[in-house]
DNA sequence: GGGATGTTACGGTCGCCACCGAAGCATCAG
DNA sequence: CTGATGCTTCGGTGGCGACCGTAACATCCC
């Protein structure tokens, strides 16, 4: 009873188009104002700002106030893993025409993308096959993990597994790499907190770049370089 | 675009109370015929058929013929996880009120229930830790898998390793073990094709018996016997 | 201070959708 | 065949909510 009225309540949020837009923007890991989120969802900052009180009051987004801006960002890990969850769903179903136009928008976003704090599309499958390749984790569509040689390249390139372990819920070494299916490549990538510290470290190494106001991110010359050398990734 | 689209249409759809108890009420994993659908929703067979119609018309619901019923369930196991990760972004809310009376129904939904093809519930949970506390399975938030002692263990009581392998996705042996949360307890259980064989082992071997037309379930004598000897669960 | 910008609050309009009653098919029993 | 049951289709009604215009509030810049 109160159990059906949570979950209808939370995905009634969701099923807006408007509301599903900005989720959709957020999902992108950046914090966003309410001006910005109105503008990807196409609809007035009067309207955006009731939406997004109703997604606060839920703990679907959460608010940073800074100034005379509100950075609203999804609420939680769990948030981002909800979205997948719908998405793989609504990406079951067949396309219903053809193929739709896809702009270079579009194709940017199939190259390469942040999806919530980590790296997803073309890039994504690539890393996610290389490590897999070599023996450093193991991903199939219901879990992942990380080998022991995993744990030996990660100290390898830079990051620090021993605090990725303990901020990464019970500690357990199989929680650092989960599996993620989104739209583009219908192909499963790396998330979890292995995804996050590999995203996180490509920044931190300007091998990627972000774009403009989307989720697409671009690709750097010393991060084709990178890529290739250490995870051996085929892009 | 397209992507915002599907994906607002299927949580719309989820996101209504009378859909979205039948969805609950799938989750028992049995198939139902439409009338018991639209009791367990409060609405008329009308209003239900309307629903299902358009549940099964994006593949979140399937239908089988047989006779003049009409058997509806959950088209794939990816629509109960996306129930499930919905679920869980719903009960991370903490209850709004004191608390609600729960009558002996919810009690008996508490102690052991279905959650699509695995048990949950303090059943579930208490075998979960059991599992792991022996060392035949780790599980987290974020993932979960069978450890080699594990594997032996199921080959021990009767469940078939090797069919589960081949049957589960790309046959990784991590891929059996998925760590699934729920409303009732606020802990980690096992879902996965681990969860599923264990699941159908208790019914095949009578330590588990459905109840009515709920998706609690309730435990033989012959099943507290079974998973006290046998897994060594705390009942 | 005054003016610009970002954001929220209020009121009113409009469209969509959930709902039911009545009627139409299909299936089974006799 | 006749009647009963399960389910769906059709038409019409009612209510909720998404949307915007206007306006108030907050913050920054000069």
């Amino acid at each position: 009873m109160t159990s059906h009225g949570q979950f209808a309540e939370i995905a009634a949020l969701a099923g807006d188009p408007a509301r599903a837009g900005m989720l959709h923007a957020l999902l992108g890991g950046r914090a966003l104002t309410a001006t910005e989120l109105a503008t990807v969802a196409g609809v007035t900052p009067q309207t955006a700002s009731g939406h997004l009180a109703r997604l606060t009051a839920v703990d679907l987004v959460s608010v940073m106030k800074q100034g005379r801006h509100r950075y609203y960002q999804l609420a939680s890990p769990a948030v981002a893993r909800m979205m997948e969850a719908i998405m793989e769903v609504a990406s079951d179903r067949q396309p219903p025409r053809k193929r739709l136009v896809v702009g270079p928008r579009d194709a940017a976003l199939r190259a390469a993308r942040i999806c919530y704090d980590h790296l997803a599309g073309r890039l994504g499958v690539a890393l996610a096959d290389a490590l897999i390749a070599d023996g450093h984790a193991e991903l199939s569509r219901e879990g992942g993990l990380v080998t022991d040689s995993g744990l030996r390249f990660l100290n390898g390139i830079g990051v620090d597994a021993a605090a990725m372990l303990s901020s990464s819920g019970k500690g357990s070494r199989r929680a650092l790499c989960r599996p993620c299916l989104d739209w583009s490549e219908r192909r499963i990538h790396l998330g979890g907190a292995l995804g996050a510290a590999i995203c996180r470290l490509s920044f931190d190494q300007g091998w990627i770049r972000r774009v403009d106001g989307s989720r697409a991110v671009t690709i750097t010359p010393s991060g084709r370089h990178a890529y290739r050398e250490h995870f051996g990734a085929q892009l």
